[in-house]
Formats: structure tokens, C-alpha cells, sequence
RNA sequence: GCAGAGAUAGCCAAGCCAGGUCAACGGCGUUAGAUUCAGGGUCUAAUCCUUAGUGGUUCGCCGGUUCGAAUCCGGUUCUCUGCACCA
């Protein structure tokens, strides 16, 4: 037998295949076409082991696909856009440790690391890495000449192009938007993974409704974020130690702290500081509260904060923690009252005013969870927490009291938003942005939100659209089924997203406005179109500038005649035709498949751009995978997968992992790698690469019954592999390859099977199923066997080729069922048995289970015929006891589930099957019918048997 | 917070939509035995409790529907994903 060498079968037919060009995928028409992506990887460095998931199931896929008639076409390539590869570059640049260890530790040779600070570089370096130190060394056969990335010239026409498009729909629209910004670096991105950010990632964006109180020309203002409370307006509070400003905004003039007016000045046109005053200034001076229009004094707080809104704070006890706290300790303290010259009588008199009902709270819920949490100062930390429950309470539980004027009896959640609405209708409130926490940007600046007047955004909420997209949910293919439940309500919960972005951006200009940069999620919405065109430019049959607004109409929309087209953009006609012949017999695309974080994002907005643009071409299929992650949620040197993904596959041989990621779990649940069970797939290949090859030693042998029962099994699981398949239910059909035909040949040739010719036949279609999953093994074991042509252009085994025979499939179930009560029992008693008899049931119990299962006839009718019967009348005890229980199984198998047999079958399989359980069990058998006289029945067993379940009398010596 | 998904034996994971052949596929790990067996190999068997085979208890937790629930319904706790300038 040959040694088996992973590494050496992987060269030769990654050699093989590339030079073979079946990767490529051409016109063809006599096949029906398959076209599959998935959702190529933003180049954000190297991968890791987890990443590989996805993409082994499109080649899986796109492999059985091809094997089953299909003319595939599986492009990949890069996505680029945004500031991914910028930033990498950044880290690089800054000597960042971290990210150059991960170089290191994957052989990033030093000269590389030192030119991986061109952000193109990185691109194109990373590019290279996927391509052929990932997806060739996996054995993919992807067609290569597509390969691109979205910063190509050509992607960048297409784009534009796409752009124009939605324009054209009336789709972009444009409006004012807030978004965060580093005064130094333009728009950064404030989220968890802190690409932009040095501190910050988990704040959030938070819209205050600023209050204004009239303080005789002037005006004193607070910010909130419960603009609801504003009827249980008691006091105001200013921070005595903080110098508040004055600063003129559009005709006003606002006392404010001066962070909040900074802050201020981005949001809003004109806001310019022409003055100063104290926080102790302002104490003890009345302002008139807005919407109550009262007259309320400014008393003095400490937990007033100016970098927190304004920097003041209107009070209201009766639902803020803070408020009530700060508002007690006033009260109490005359040294305080005397120090800013307040009345204490008058500080004592303020009440907290109830203005929300709320579940599980009295009148003033502020005051009551102090009391709750102990909280006796306004520094005490707890406050924030109590603040939070209160918050929370109010506003999903809260209804407003009839004191709130109009509002009384609206939820809070409601209130809010009509509240606020109200006040800037009335002109007494407006509008700010600020984050929850400070954000600090990559350069050290300090992140703040910025007013950007007018933002470029897709309309997804057009509602024509989004009824197509939702229209042909139904239709299309999607796993998991969840997902597709769920899709059309994602779909409407679309509404305007963002598209452009000003600054240092990788990407394509925005067409009508080239200042800025179309969004990373924008330009991948329709990018399968691009795959059949992007061979053309990569050949140089087309130049990026050829590539205009004529050109895509005619492919995609089929404006204009070719000729037209090709005077027009200088583009031969040949090419044009080919171009757009390609287009109309690949698309639409079938299955666009992605990992489980483009459910919400990607995907919606990858079908409504076709429904937008090419409402005829809609992606027919979505396949959704979820993640591989090491124990503890990241992957670990010490227990695996956070290797280089070269050196995982030389471990544990490419054909090995991509077993395990077919076989581990449903591609729909998240599994944790697992050192162990990866080399299982890799001896499992192993072995049977050995079995494969003693198979193909076998000579002649005979035919025996056995053999019907290995053909029809092999039947059933091509019939079932192929059921499985239809649903990309890969880990059912490698557990059929790798496990279930493993096991049932081995048993076959357990059982004394030795029918060369019959292995040969199995071996070959074997060899075929396994195709997709390891194609390298099995292209070499193809070839071993002596067959022609690469096995990845073999028919895939069909279940006709193989005779089915359901009598010796139950004969050997049945078999199997005895061979393992024999054994129980010899494993109960600990016995070495000598002899073992078998009985088959008393005829009359075939007789009633007949006509129970089969003629369905009830207890009642079998009993009276059975005392008409003279032979079975004194039976009758045993027969309604056999019958009631029988009864009972039918109810346990369901309708129509009960196997039954009968009485000579069952006898003619024990004695067939007697020298095989004489040999397994090393004892004389003897088999007899219950209804034989003058049987060896010491033990009486033969009056238990039943039909289906031989009894059973075991005798030999206990050790 | 909002939306969605999930919780299965020592571990990883099928089953759930279409309730009964489910003590619950498969794998890992563990144990025992075999192998002229040198490098984590292969094979056989066992691996909830009980037992001369048809018995008991189990599928996050609590309750309900049903002759019958891992599967259906309600509640509850915990975990994961997305939330729009991260891709």
C-alpha cells in the first residue's frame, strides 16, 4: 500500500487542477448554470482558522454542484473599501506591538511589515495571502481571473455607476446628520472594536433636549435627556466652583458651561463667547421654567458636571435621584443656605411634584429608591445606578399624571417625544448631541459629535422597493429557515442609512459630490454583478475608463444597441457581446452565502439594491453560517487555531479541516474549536484512505445474500446524500460518507462479504460522494483505481446504480437486533456461553400482530375470534395479555409505524445467520419455532418470544 | 434598551419546524481488552441508574396542552448576534 501524504497529494492536484482550468467558468449552454459567492473578507489582515468556515462550504457546494451537472461559477475576491487597511497601515506606521507580533508570528518577513505601512500595500499584500496562501491552498476551484477588490479602478466605475442609478430611483437623499467626528482626522467610528479610537468604544450617541429659562434677557439652559419631566420642574442647579460662559447663539444669548458651548459650536451655525459669569453668581437668581412657566430658584449642586450636557441641570425631585438627594442636603445644611445667602425656609419648602405612575413605585419614585438604596449624599455612587431603574421604570412601565396638562395619561415612552416636540415647536428647547463617555481619537484629540448639514443617504424606506425585495422573499432560497423568517421584517425596518463619508477614506468617490467617499457597506450591495465583468478588465479586453454610465446600462440594464455602445466607449463589439452575453447566462446569482453578522446589515440591503437597480435579477438564495470560536470566545496558542492558517492546514491536512468544518456541527450554530476533534478528521480521512486502498486489493470472492443488503444501503445513502445536498446540509451527508457507508462496508466484510467485483463498483461511487468534501484524497484514490479524468468533473453516484432491497435491509436489522440482546444478556450474566438457543414466536402471535397492523382490527374482535377458536380458547389468558401489550406498542410506533413479520422469514434469517453468530459468539446455536414439539427449552423462553424478538436461552459457565 | 437566535448527558454537538421506532445520530474524552503496537496508531467493547433482554429517571428553570413532550404553548434565568460613520 502506497503511504499516505497529505502534503504531497495537496501540491499535485492543486498543480493538477490549476493547469486543468476547470476552475474556469465559461459559457455553456448546454448546462444549467450555478452561480455562488460569498461575502468576500474586508483585508483586515490575516485570518484565522474560523474564517475558513464559509468559504470551505462554498467550495463544498460549488463542488457538488459541478459534479452534479452544473456549470458553476464561484468568483471571489476583496473587499477594501473604508479605513480598514488605513488604519492597519496607521498601526504599522506607530510601531504598534500588538499587530506586529500577529505579522510575525504568521512568517510576515520584516521587509513586508516595513512596507505594509502603504495602505495600498496592504491591500494588495493581503489580496495575495487570501488568494494563494488560502483559498488554493483549500483547493478551491474558484475562477481566478475574477478576482478583485473594491478600491479597483473598474469597481470604482461600477459604483459610481450603481450610484447613479439609486439617484435616477430617487433613492439618495440628502439631510442633515450628526455624526462623530476628531477635529485633526475627520469622521472616525466610535464602536466596541475601537479601530479609530484609542478610548471610548463603548459610548454612545445621546440626543439632549436642551431647556431654556429666561433670566431676564438672558438665558440660563440645562440639558436633559428627559424632556418628559419637565412638569415636575422644581429648582435649577448650578455648580457654584464652575465658570459658566455667556455666548451669543444665533440672537440669544445663553449662559452655558464653556465645554457645553464648544461642544455647542460644532452642531450648530453661530455660537461665540462674549462673556463670563460664576456659578456663585448665579445662585439664588429666579428663572422662569419652560412649559410650566414658573418662576424657580437656582440653588447651588455639586454633582453638576460641565463637561455633561450645559453643565446645568434643571430638578426634578420627584424622578431624579440626584435632584432629590442634592435638594435634602440643602435643605439641611444653614451653613450652605447662609454661605450663597439662600432662605432655608424656602429650600425647606420645596416639595418634589409627582408627574409619572409608574409600575412597582408611589408618588415620587425618586425619593423612594434613596430611601431603598440608602443613599444619604449627593457624591454617593450608588445614585447613578438608581437613576438608571428609576429611568428605566419610568419609561417602559410610565404614564403621565393629570397634572402634565395635554399629556396626562400618555405612556412615558410616548410623552418623551411629543414633549420635546412640542417645546421646540414653542421655540423654549433645542436640540444636542453629545457622547456618553469621553471618546479620544487614534491621534489624541478628543472625539466630538459634529453637525454635518448635508449627509448623503440611501432611502431604504422607499417603500416600492422594499415590496419587491419582501414580494420575492418567499421565493428564494434561504438557510436557516429562521433567517427567512426574519428577513422581511428586516427589510421594512430599513429606513435612511448613511452612504458617504467625508475624509481620509479608501473607496470610490461619490458621483455628485466627489468630496466624498461612498461607505464600506454602500459598495457592496450589488457586487456579484461585477464578477462578470471583472474578468475582462483583468484580461485587458476593457480599460476602467471605457467602463461609463452606456457601458452598464447596456450589460445590466440592456440600454442601447452594441453597436452603439461600442462607437460610444470604444469598446470593441466583441467584447460587448461576450460581456453581456455572460451577464445574462450567469445571472442572477444563486446563493450569496456570509457569516451570521450580515443577517441584519448586509444581506437586507444586498437585495433591496437589486430590487432597486435590477428587479429582475434578485439573488435567488442566501446562505448563512455562523462562527467557529476558540473555548472562551478567542483562539488560543495554547489549545489551537490561532496558528497561521498555512500551518493549521500542513497539521491537519486540508482535507482533514475541511471535514471538520463540514462534519463538526450544522452550519448554523457557532462551535468552539477544538484541538481534538480537528486531528479526528484528519486520522478520519486517514483511515479511510487505508480502507480505500485494502478495498481496491481485493480479489474475486463470491456473491452471497449479504451483498443485496450492502447495495441496497448503499442506495438508501446516495438517495439520502442527495436529499441532504439539496439543502447544503453537509454535515448530514459527510456524516453518511465518512461514517455510515465506512461502517456498512466494514460490517459487510464482517459478515463475510468478499464480492470484489460489488466493492469495486461502491468503491467507485464512494470515491465520487466524497468528491466535494476531500477532494484531494479522493482525486488521488481515483486515480489509484485506475480511472480516467479528474474525479472533480465525475458524475456524481447516483442511488439507481445501486439495486434496492428492503427485505435484506430489515432481514439484517433484525439480525443486528438479535446479536445485541444475545449479547446484553451475556453481558448481564458475565457469561462464556456454550449453547445458545433462539426461538421464534408461537404462530398464533404472528397471526394476531397481522391483523392488528395490518388489517388494523381492534382487541375486541381479535378475542372473540380467538374464543371461537377451540386451540386457542384455552389460550385465552396469554393471548389478551400478548394483545394489550402489542396494543400498547402500536400506539408507541404511531400510525402505520409497527414493523411485522412473519413466522418463516424470521426463522429462514436466524438459520441463515447461524454460522455467522456461531463464529461471533464462539458457542453452538440453536434455532427452533416456539411451535416445534419437543424443543430444548430448559428455561422457558420460547414462551416469551414475540414477534420480531426471538426468545432467548443462554447456558455456558459464569465467571 | 430594541430586534433576532440559542441553552440537550464529562466536553463538542444532532434531534425540535411536521409530538410516539428517543436513553436521545456522530465525534471527543474516559475505561477495559486485542494488536510482532514504538512516537497523540488501529481494532473490539463499555461509558445516566437498574436488570438474563420489553424497567426507572433525564434534554436550562417553572407551569400548561396531550393517551403520550427534548419536540407544541405561557412564563422565567442566562448566553450570543445586529442596531445604521466597524466590516
Amino acid at each position: 500500500m502506497i503511504d499516505y501524504d497529505p502534503a504531497s497529494i495537496e501540491n499535485k492536484w492543486q498543480e493538477r487542477w490549476e493547469i486543468s482550468g476547470i476552475w474556469k467558468a465559461d459559457i455553456d449552454p448546454s448546462k444549467p448554470k450555478f452561480y455562488l459567492m460569498f461575502a468576500y473578507p474586508g483585508v483586515s489582515g490575516y485570518l484565522h482558522v474560523g474564517h475558513m468556515r464559509g468559504y470551505t462550504y462554498s467550495d463544498v457546494i460549488t463542488r457538488y454542484k459541478r459534479m452534479t451537472g452544473y456549470n458553476v461559477l464561484f468568483p471571489v475576491g476583496a473587499h477594501a473599501t473604508g479605513n480598514v487597511a488605513i488604519s492597519f497601515a496607521r498601526k504599522i506606521q506607530r510601531g504598534n506591538q500588538e499587530q506586529i507580533d500577529i505579522l510575525k508570528s504568521n512568517n510576515c518577513p520584516d521587509e513586508v511589515i516595513e512596507k505594509l505601512k502603504d495602505p495600498n500595500f496592504v491591500v494588495d499584500f493581503f489580496s495575495d495571502v487570501y488568494v494563494n496562501q488560502y483559498w488554493k491552498k483549500f483547493g478551491f476551484l474558484a475562477d481566478w481571473r475574477r478576482f478583485m477588490t473594491t478600491v479597483d479602478d473598474g469597481y470604482k466605475k461600477f459604483i459610481q455607476w450603481q450610484f447613479r442609478k439609486l439617484h435616477e430611483k430617487k433613492m439618495l437623499t440628502q439631510k442633515p446628520y450628526y455624526g462623530t467626528a476628531c477635529m485633526n482626522c475627520g469622521p472616525v467610528a466610535v464602536d466596541a472594536s475601537e479601530t479609530d479610537i484609542s478610548q471610548g468604544g463603548n459610548a454612545e450617541k445621546q440626543e439632549w433636549t436642551v431647556l431654556k429659562f429666561k433670566m431676564g434677557d438672558e438665558f440660563v439652559v440645562a440639558a436633559t435627556l428627559r424632556p418628559e419631566t419637565v412638569f415636575g420642574q422644581t429648582n435649577f442647579w448650578a455648580n457654584p466652583d464652575v465658570e459658566y460662559v455667556r455666548a451669543k447663539v444665533d440672537d440669544e444669548t445663553w449662559i452655558i458651561s464653556a465645554e457645553g458651548a464648544e461642544k455647542l459650536s460644532f452642531q450648530k451655525d453661530s455660537v461665540k463667547i462674549i462673556g463670563k459669569i460664576s456659578g456663585k453668581e448665579l445662585i439664588g437668581k429666579t428663572v422662569i421654567a419652560p412649559v410650566i412657566d414658573r418662576e424657580i430658584p437656582i440653588l447651588p449642586s455639586t454633582f453638576t458636571d460641565p463637561d455633561y450636557g450645559t453643565g446645568l441641570v434643571t430638578s426634578v425631585p420627584s424622578d431624579a435621584p440626584y435632584d432629590w438627594i442634592a435638594l435634602r442636603d440643602l435643605a439641611n445644611n444653614s451653613e450652605e443656605c447662609k454661605k450663597y445667602g439662600l432662605d432655608q425656609e424656602m429650600v425647606k419648602a420645596i416639595e418634589p411634584i409627582p408627574i409619572i405612575i409608574s409600575k412597582g413605585w408611589g408618588l415620587n419614585p425618586g425619593v423612594e429608591i434613596c430611601e431603598k438604596m440608602g443613599i444619604n449624599d449627593q457624591n454617593d455612587p450608588k445614585l447613578e445606578e438608581a437613576t438608571k431603574q428609576i429611568y428605566k421604570d419610568g419609561f417602559h412601565t410610565g404614564r403621565m399624571r393629570d397634572n402634565c396638562g395635554k399629556f396626562a395619561g400618555m405612556s412615558v415612552f410616548d410623552a418623551k417625544e411629543e414633549v420635546k416636540a412640542m417645546m421646540l415647536e414653542l421655540g423654549v428647547a433645542d436640540i444636542m448631541y453629545d457622547l456618553s463617555e469621553p471618546v479620544i481619537c487614534r491621534c489624541g484629540a478628543k472625539v466630538i459629535v459634529k453637525l454635518i448639514p448635508d449627509q448623503w443617504f440611501i432611502n431604504y424606506g422607499n417603500e416600492e422597493v422594499t415590496q419587491i425585495a419582501k414580494d420575492f422573499v418567499p421565493k428564494m432560497f434561504i438557510q436557516p429557515k429562521e433567517f427567512k423568517d426574519n428577513l422581511p421584517g428586516n427589510l421594512d425596518w430599513f429606513q435612511e442609512r448613511s452612504c458617504v463619508r467625508l475624509g481620509n477614506w479608501m473607496g470610490t468617490p461619490f458621483p455628485f459630490d466627489e468630496r466624498w467617499t461612498i461607505e464600506p457597506i454602500s459598495d457592496s450591495t450589488l457586487y456579484s454583478a461585477y464578477y462578470l465583468v471583472s474578468n475582462y478588465v483583468s484580461d485587458g479586453k476593457l480599460q476602467p475608463e471605457q467602463m461609463n454610465e452606456a457601458f452598464f446600462d447596456h450589460i445590466y440594464l440592456k440600454k442601447g444597441s452594441a453597436d452603439e455602445v461600442a462607437s460610444s466607449t470604444g469598446i470593441e463589439k466583441a467584447v460587448l457581446e461576450s460581456i453581456s452575453a455572460d451577464f445574462d447566462y450567469w445571472y442572477p446569482l444563486d446563493i450569496n452565502l456570509g457569516g451570521k453578522e450580515h443577517q441584519t446589515v448586509h444581506f437586507p440591503v444586498f437585495l433591496m439594491n437589486h430590487a432597486a437597480i435590477m428587479p429582475d435579477m434578485l439573488p435567488r438564495g442566501l446562505f448563512v453560517n455562523w462562527w467557529i470560536s476558540g473555548k472562551g470566545g478567542k483562539m488560543s496558542k495554547s489549545k489551537g487555531g490561532a496558528e497561521p492558517i498555512p500551518d493549521a492546514a500542513s497539521i491537519y491536512t486540508v482535507d482533514g479541516l475541511r471535514l471538520y468544518y463540514c462534519h463538526i456541527a450544522s452550519p448554523h450554530v457557532d462551535v468552539e474549536w477544538d484541538q481534538d476533534n480537528v486531528r479526528h478528521s484528519k486520522m478520519r480521512t486517514e483511515k479511510i484512505w487505508k480502507f480505500a486502498n485494502e478495498l481496491m486489493a481485493m480479489q474475486g470472492g463470491d456473491s452471497q445474500p449479504i451483498d443485496s443488503w450492502l447495495e441496497s444501503r448503499i442506495h438508501s445513502h446516495l438517495q439520502n446524500i442527495r436529499t441532504a445536498m439539496e439543502k447544503f446540509d453537509m454535515r448530514e451527508t459527510a456524516g453518511i460518507i465518512f461514517y455510515e457507508i465506512y461502517n456498512d462496508i466494514r460490517w459487510y466484510l464482517h459478515r463475510g462479504g468478499n464480492n470484489a467485483e460489488l466493492i469495486s463498483k461502491i468503491l467507485n461511487a464512494w470515491l465520487r460522494t466524497m468528491a466535494p468534501f476531500t477532494p484531494h484524497m479522493a482525486e488521488e484514490l481515483w486515480e489509484t483505481g485506475g480511472n480516467d479524468g479528474l474525479i472533480s468533473i465525475a458524475g456524481y453516484p447516483k442511488a439507481e446504480e445501486f439495486k434496492q432491497d428492503k427485505d435484506a435491509e430489515a432481514a439484517e436489522d433484525y439480525l443486528r437486533a438479535v446479536q445485541s440482546d444475545i449479547s446484553d444478556i451475556l453481558k448481564m450474566t458475565g457469561m462464556m456461553p456454550k449453547k445458545i438457543c433462539l426461538y421464534t414466536a408461537h404462530g398464533w402471535k404472528y397471526e394476531i400482530q397481522q391483523k392488528m397492523v395490518l388489517e388494523k382490527k381492534d382487541m375486541g374482535f381479535i378475542m372473540k375470534e380467538a374464543m371461537a377458536d377451540p386451540e386457542l380458547r384455552n389460550k385465552s389468558k396469554e393471548i389478551s395479555a400478548f394483545t394489550s401489550k402489542l396494543m400498547k406498542d402500536m400506539k408507541r410506533f404511531g400510525d402505520g409505524g409497527m414493523p411485522s413479520f412473519e413466522g418463516t422469514f424470521e426463522f429462514n434469517t436466524l438459520e441463515s445467520a447461524k454460522e455467522f453468530f456461531q463464529k461471533e459468539f464462539d458457542c453452538e446455536f440453536i434455532i427452533a419455532s416456539a411451535d416445534e414439539s419437543e424443543i430444548y427449552d430448559p428455561s422457558n423462553k420460547k414462551g416469551v418470544a414475540s414477534p420480531g424478538k426471538p426468545g432467548i436461552h443462554a447456558e455456558g459457565s459464569l465467571n
